[in-house]
DNA sequence: CTTCTACAATAAATATTCTCATACTTAAAA
DNA sequence: TTTTAAGTATGAGAATATTTATTGTAGAAG
């Protein structure tokens, strides 16, 4: 899960960036339009925090420019006005929930955790595969009712093959989607290779399939077929 | 101090499980032979009762379990029937003292009471271990013939280490035993910690070694070994 | 005023993640 | 078919990160 930060304020921005870090998303952050534009373009997000007042634009713009090039991406407004005009003017645009500062993080983290459940799983808590299930909020995964205890990378890496089923992913893909674009090791899988081994040990021996199959030369496939 | 109950009729096991747990014991039970055997094999206690007539096996094939795998144990015969050979063969085999239903609570915990001073401490209402001497009734605690003055709490915490040694406490018990179970906080250990560190080193200074040992991730074991 | 609890900084223990050496697979070339 | 080279799997252990414990300080409760 990755979530995007428009926010000049570098204080706010940092201790929002470390508490949802915390929460096991992956976070990326921008402090002016010109730095949003450009990231929104590249990479994909589950969720973004957009504040309306930018040095250099308006979060408005972005907000719409979000949902016309990643119209899966949620949206939350944050904002200092209390005037309903921004609000409701976000909201049309179409953002999916509004916070005025100050805030409670864990407010916020209820809101990005509401969004994302509404938008990905379409408001399902649980994703069930045969003898799996998975749900993604707690971070937890069961294989015959049974509660399986992964790390987060092995998690993470589960839920992007999990949320591709039946789908070929490349090696790139899964370090671009578990450890976020500013990975060093573009050219050694190893660790990749390490964890999806742990991984599939975990799940075996819980007395799940291996539905993980290896794609020679590309990467992997989830796949129960 | 810990005690064990196996009695099948489950109204019966609640009320002794309130009333025994209220004068300051911590109490576990059983309901039939194959939960009391398991929990045998696990758990130290002070002081069993065990009903002679469960549905899957004989109460004194119990008995005869706990003196050989537990032979500091204390066990209390509970008994319906009142034909004398049960009785015989019951403390034939190394019960210390029985109990025909219906019984009185307060007769159960004087039985419990004595035999505990009468393992534990040979009748002696001092505890002494090396250099340090307790008297649970005066709630004092001496170290090399010297008083060390304890807050409630810490003599209490202290007590309830004595009390177990070489048994290995979690912190949740202590909490349990000191503050009562109606204690809101089970997640903030930090007051724990606290009169812990002050206790030790109202010990130390004293003179006494440190017996007290951590048990990471569980809690603490009083140790002299 | 004593005792108790909360908080913060640090230390210790453990868990996770990553690196690396090595063994095994796969697919295509010889 | 056999060989070969690149891709993948795996175990052991080093490097990091996280969790848990200790301690001092200070404020709250009684």
């Amino acid at each position: 899960m990755r979530i995007f930060i428009v926010e000049d304020e570098k204080e706010l921005a940092a201790s929002i960036t470390e508490f949802i870090g915390g929460e096991g998303y992956l976070v990326d952050s921008a402090c002016n339009f010109a730095a949003a534009e450009e990231k929104i373009t590249l990479i994909e997000y589950d969720c973004a925090l957009i504040d309306l007042m930018l040095p250099d634009g308006s979060g408005l713009d972005l907000v719409k420019l979000i949902k016309k090039v990643q119209p899966q991406c949620g949206i939350i407004i944050i904002t200092a006005k209390n005037t309903l005009d921004d609000k409701i003017m976000g909201l049309d645009l179409g953002a999916d929930d509004y916070l005025t500062k100050p805030f409670h993080l864990a407010e916020l983290n209820a809101r990005i955790k509401s969004i994302i459940r509404r938008r990905n799983f379409g408001g399902a808590k649980e994703i069930i595969i045969n003898e799996i299930t998975i749900n993604p909020e707690k971070h937890e995964v069961l294989v015959n009712e049974e509660l399986v205890e992964l790390t987060r990378r092995e998690f993470d890496i589960f839920l992007f093959f999990v949320s591709n089923k039946e789908r070929v992913i490349t090696k790139d893909s899964i370090i671009e989607h578990v450890w976020g674009e500013d990975s060093n090791a573009f050219d050694n899988f190893d660790f990749v290779y390490t964890h999806i081994k742990n991984l599939r040990k975990k799940m075996i021996e819980r007395g799940a399939k291996d539905y993980i199959r290896s794609i020679y030369g590309i990467g992997y496939k989830f796949s129960t077929k």
